[in-house]
DNA sequence: TGGCAATACTG
DNA sequence: CAGTAT
DNA sequence: GCCA
């Protein structure tokens, strides 16, 4: 188990026992543990049984050690599983939903035993989250367009993200001979403000036969940060970043390389236009 | 053993 | 003012 | 929960 997953694990435990009601500076202290485990520079599980190196971490004490312990010798914290049994996996996205604490989710699901986003927007169409404790029609109406702001963002990456991981990429392409141009298309070429996957062409001699095409998806797949292939096929490889953004490299013909920038620019609306 | 950020919004 | 969210 |  590496620093992030533990970090994680912490994390998602802080979410939960907020919704559970616990004490909000213990519930910091689960937080600030898993910052500074995120940013520390060894790993935690190399460290283990070193007690001593372990509680000179800032935010990191008797209790927070104990813990350390249990995740790594059993790959699992007691606490985080039994929060996970009481309440519901998605609550800790209702918890992204702005607006949406942990005190009103625990609310919504005392009153209706509801936990997840479509569950939540459809109490608020139908006016039920207005008549609980606290809310009112002017909470329900924020709800409804949280959530829809919400889905318009989930799983997207901001442009300035997405444009750094594509220059990686490209870049790594472009390093193979006979890669003549590597450029990003889709929603990053249109300049939308967030984009949901990239959607990069390459082209050049070594897209031209199958031999030189597999041998460059050979290359592509040595891509630092590479974490699962989704898919491979002759002209077109899919895969997911460290990060989880999907990725999508097109291997083309020079004679087709414009249309298919054209085409792959989008939009599909735009596309269909045409 | 006491403190752990400060503030805006809503009912 | 009290509770909640950021 | 952690820290001074």
């Amino acid at each position: 188990m590496d620093n992030k997953s533990i970090a994680g694990i912490l994390y998602e435990t802080a979410d939960l026992m907020e919704i559970d009601g616990a004490d909000s500076f213990r519930i910091r202290s689960y937080r600030n543990a898993a910052e500074a485990i995120e940013a520390h520079p060894q790993q935690i599980s190399d460290l283990i049984g070193n007690d001593k190196q372990l509680l000179a971490i800032s935010g990191i004490g008797k209790g927070m050690l104990q813990n350390l312990k249990e995740m790594l010798g059993e790959g699992r914290l007691k606490l985080h599983a039994e929060l996970l049994t009481k309440y519901r996996p998605s609550m800790l996205q209702l918890l992204k939903v702005q607006g949406l604490g942990p005190k009103t989710i625990a609310l919504i699901w005392s009153a209706y035993q509801v936990s997840d986003l479509e569950g939540v927007e459809s109490l608020a169409r139908e006016g039920k989250i207005r008549i609980l404790p606290r809310m009112g029609e002017k909470h329900e109406t924020k709800l409804l367009k949280a959530i829809e702001d919400y889905r318009r963002i989930a799983g997207r990456f901001l442009i300035d993200v997405a444009e750094k991981q594509a220059e990686k990429i490209a870049d790594h392409l472009r390093h193979y001979p006979g890669v003549e141009k590597a450029t990003p298309a889709g929603s990053l070429r249109r300049g939308r403000e967030t984009v949901g996957d990239l959607d990069i062409l390459v082209t050049g001699p070594a897209c031209c036969d199958d031999t030189e095409r597999q041998k460059l998806i050979d290359h592509i797949i040595k891509l630092p940060g590479l974490m699962e292939i989704i898919a491979r096929g002759e002209n077109k490889i899919s895969f997911r970043m460290r990060g989880d953004m999907q990725v999508d490299v097109r291997l083309l013909a020079p004679d087709s390389f414009g249309s298919a920038m054209q085409y792959f620019t989008g939009s599909k609306a735009h596309n269909v236009a045409l």
